[in-house]
DNA sequence: TGTTAAAAACTGGTCATACCAATGCAATCA
DNA sequence: TGATTGCATTGGTATGACCAGTTTTTAACA
């Protein structure tokens, strides 16, 4: 009743180019660290001059959307970075104890990504998840694969469960993982010769991921990342010996 | 005091203007409706150009300080007619698909700290539960039980998960809920007759954390919280889940 | 042949300039 | 005196150029 009227305000382009920003991290369909085309690109993209682009870009790096690097490009950021990671980065390295508590949160969210991603995923999902398991089997008896592929499969897993706050919140727990030991961690596991134990491990929460089994699926994904939580006790228990 | 390090990261000029003029008006030497000097005089009082005075008159608009008119001028908008939330706020209230995503990620969360209570919960706080939901036995022939009878119950499991970071995340989620609809929803289980329901759910995610159930006690919250999705989804349109 | 170092191609950061459109003010005219 | 016209001011947008980092490619080297 007293919001009948909408103000008569003409918006200007940058605006408009917030608005569609916001809406595509909205949708998911610019994913957190995932970049965003050049100001050049998005000029000609959208028909309109680099300033525009550029106060909206501007914009969006205000309000913690976006983080630009001159030269690097622009990357989309967690929409939970400053509200959870930001006052937890300094707790966590100041007290590793604290790493064990972030190892268990985490295996309760992926769980239930795996959970969701058994529910939602797509053919394609599957298939990039099947692909990216065929690398690994490649790899595995080489001692292992790169971090790097350990990262995307479970990125891809979350990235299934079509929830983009779900995606967002599991980037900034895996970001702090990430500011700390976790590829300590993952070279740990290749000299120790766990590869084909996480090979397995994996092969099993697809086949429950591509069966539709939810409940099969966040089991086996508790059982595979119990191992980072008890590797991490051992961690904790020595100190570093750099 | 816990970063010892600043970030390392080269501020942009209009970056540092958005600091001086923020300055200026949390002084009061810029009060609300005074009018800020045109962009052309603010680029040679500062000595750089005009597209970076704009880069900063324009991250200052959409943080709702200042609001600028073609032609007539950019003036300071009083603080309390505009205050202005978290960015994330305001994109899960104005996105009706965010605010599912979030109800999900909330059951995947919650349901890990009843795993979790199940496993860790002393004691006290067993009977810390035990009150709550005594409070409640009484009050629900009235009808229902105020909503931060409620929050207490749920804070109080998340607690008995002896997880920092599980506690923290939680909250950040259950603020973004508070802050967009919780309260609206929880009136209308009142006004629907939902307390017979609520309590006997309440009963059981209790009595399955008493047994030391993690399994039981997370079957029983996501049973409890998917009512809070469903009644989303009749809110909202039908998710596509594209 | 494999590694490394130089260079070329982006990409964001800044600046100068020009023109348009809306506004505000003041001189002008009825 | 009051309404109107006209000009200067101000924000909105567009081009183009150059600098400063980053990344990728290329080419030289061991």
């Amino acid at each position: 009743m007293t919001t009948l009227f909408k103000p008569i305000k003409p918006k200007k382009i940058s605006e408009e180019i917030v608005q569609q920003i916001k809406a595509l991290i909205s949708k998911g369909q610019l994913k957190p660290g995932e970049r965003v085309p050049s100001e050049r690109d998005l000029a000609t993209m959208l028909g309109v001059s680099r300033p525009s682009v550029r106060e909206a870009i501007m914009v969006l790096d205000a309000m913690g959307l976006v983080e630009s690097r001159q030269g690097g490009g622009t990357y989309v950021r967690s929409l939970t970075e400053h509200s959870i990671a930001d006052p937890l980065t300094g707790m966590v390295t100041n007290n590793p104890q604290l790493l064990y508590d972030l190892s268990e949160v985490r295996i309760g969210l992926e769980s239930w990504s795996a959970y969701l991603a058994a529910q939602n995923a797509t053919d394609e999902e599957l298939a990039e998840l099947e692909q990216l398991l065929e690398k690994m089997r490649r790899l595995a008896p080489t001692g292992g694969w790169p971090a790097e592929v350990d990262t995307q499969f479970h990125y891809a897993i979350t990235s299934a469960s079509h929830n983009t706050i779900q995606v967002h919140v599991l980037n900034t727990i895996h970001s702090l993982f990430k500011a700390t030991i976790e590829v300590a961690l993952f070279e740990f596991y290749r000299r120790e010769g766990y590869a084909q134990l996480l090979l397995e491990q994996h092969e099993a929460i697809f086949s429950a991921i591509s069966a539709r089994n939810p409940e099969l699926a966040r089991q086996k994904m508790i059982e595979h990342l119990s191992i980072v939580k008890q590797k991490m006790s051992e961690f904790l228990v020595k100190p570093t010996n750099s």
